[in-house]
DNA sequence: GTCGAAAATATAATCGATTTTTTGAATCCG
DNA sequence: CGGATTCAAAAAATCGATTATATTTTCGAC
């Protein structure tokens, strides 16, 4: 029957992997540091077989690095290897924008709108950090959907992990994130305009920004 | 002393990765089949956990399709895909070749020649398939390296391991592949001349042809 | 014959234990 | 003392077996 017996068809494997993923990107993990495999046994109580199977897609991934024999280290953070991360994340979005304002269609366009404004009101009734995250990531996703190529996209998802390690972990500044936010709005507004080169520069400020912004944490 | 007691410090899941990469790439699976996990166990005499982990990393990196529950499988070849392959490959090449144009010193000159000499000999002494595309790759590798961008160069590999998929399993096309053999030094001297937009362009050009070939595939 | 349910089989995922390698401490010459 | 060497403890990697899930086959009712 209609019995909620839906398969999810999830693995431990997979659920580690994307807990790993949050908690690495969110900084939960000393930069530089080894991973005690034993100790994430531990504390996400799981089985040796799916941790290391989840390791082994987050060091292919750029999220660990993995050295023979001597397990997984968290990569440390310096400002190189953010401005080249930041860098590519400019060149990689931007060309994605203008693909995406030229074929995004109408229900594009709702979506974000709805992202967009999702988004503002996390923002204004100021829900729980997480919270926003998600939904910050889910905008900027959402814009770039259209662009045509899953190779970009997937490259861009990479890229912003790697920018929000940094970003995340950087000391808070409100006026910034005023600003950055007003930008969101702005994107939408040129994005549905058509308007490829105002929404590529503003793009290009965006990122500028937040790169600023992230650079707090490489002292 | 001068033993050769040199530790590679080296692991059957990384073994077993590299020989599945190559083959991957070579196309010794046929395209959208099923990867028969205790096959593979039993052709590479590895046990269980390593050809796992080696799987889980095919995967993260693009080489396999992993559907929960229901193991891996290699991807399809289809023509969009080689469309979005190519032209992400044309973007990065490009833009990392102005880059590496830039920054490369008289090593990496040397380098580059040594580079192109070898693929130049290897092909005027028809040395086996594998030895010349060993080569080539390394030549591309050389010319692109000192860009600057780890992460650039990271997309690079990628995106030419997904492309040589397809080309390798294209039927041969010696007129083009003379062409494309002899822009190989033309992209030496250009690069060496310091002319980046007409490397650029000629860059270009040789990721298209190698592109009209590569169409092969897909039929 | 065919459709659907249920059992049987095959395959993927996971566990617990073992082997291998590294790391760190203690020891031994020079 | 300094530097190499050995040994013990810790950690990583791997194996063999078990469990869970998907796939195939069988079987019975229509």
């Amino acid at each position: 029957m209609g019995t909620p017996k839906r398969k999810g068809g999830t693995t431990r494997s997979s659920l580690i992997y994307d807990t790993l993923r949050q908690d690495l990107v969110n900084g939960r993990f000393k930069a530089g540091e080894k991973v005690a495999i034993s100790a994430l046994k531990e504390h996400y109580e799981v089985g040796l077989s799916p941790l290391r199977e989840a390791l082994n897609r987050l060091a292919a991934y750029g999220l660990l690095i993995q050295e023979n024999q001597r397990g997984f280290r968290v990569p440390g953070l310096n400002r190189e290897e953010l401005d080249d991360i930041a860098e590519m994340r400019r060149e990689l979005e931007v060309m994605a924008l203008k693909r995406a304002i030229e074929r995004g269609n109408a229900e594009w366009e709702s979506e974000l709108l709805a992202a967009a404004h999702r988004l503002r009101r996390a923002d204004e009734t100021s829900q729980p950090v997480e919270e926003w995250e998600q939904l910050h990531g889910k905008f900027h996703r959402t814009l770039l959907a259209p662009c045509g190529s899953a190779w970009l996209l997937r490259f861009i998802e990479q890229l912003y992990d790697q920018f929000d390690r940094y970003r995340r972990l950087a000391p808070p500044a409100p006026q910034m994130r005023e600003h950055l936010n007003r930008q969101h709005d702005q994107l939408v507004t040129l994005a549905l305009a058509g308007k490829v080169t105002e929404a590529q520069e503003l793009m290009e400020d965006h990122i500028h920004r937040s790169y600023l912004v992230a650079l707090g944490a490489c002292q």
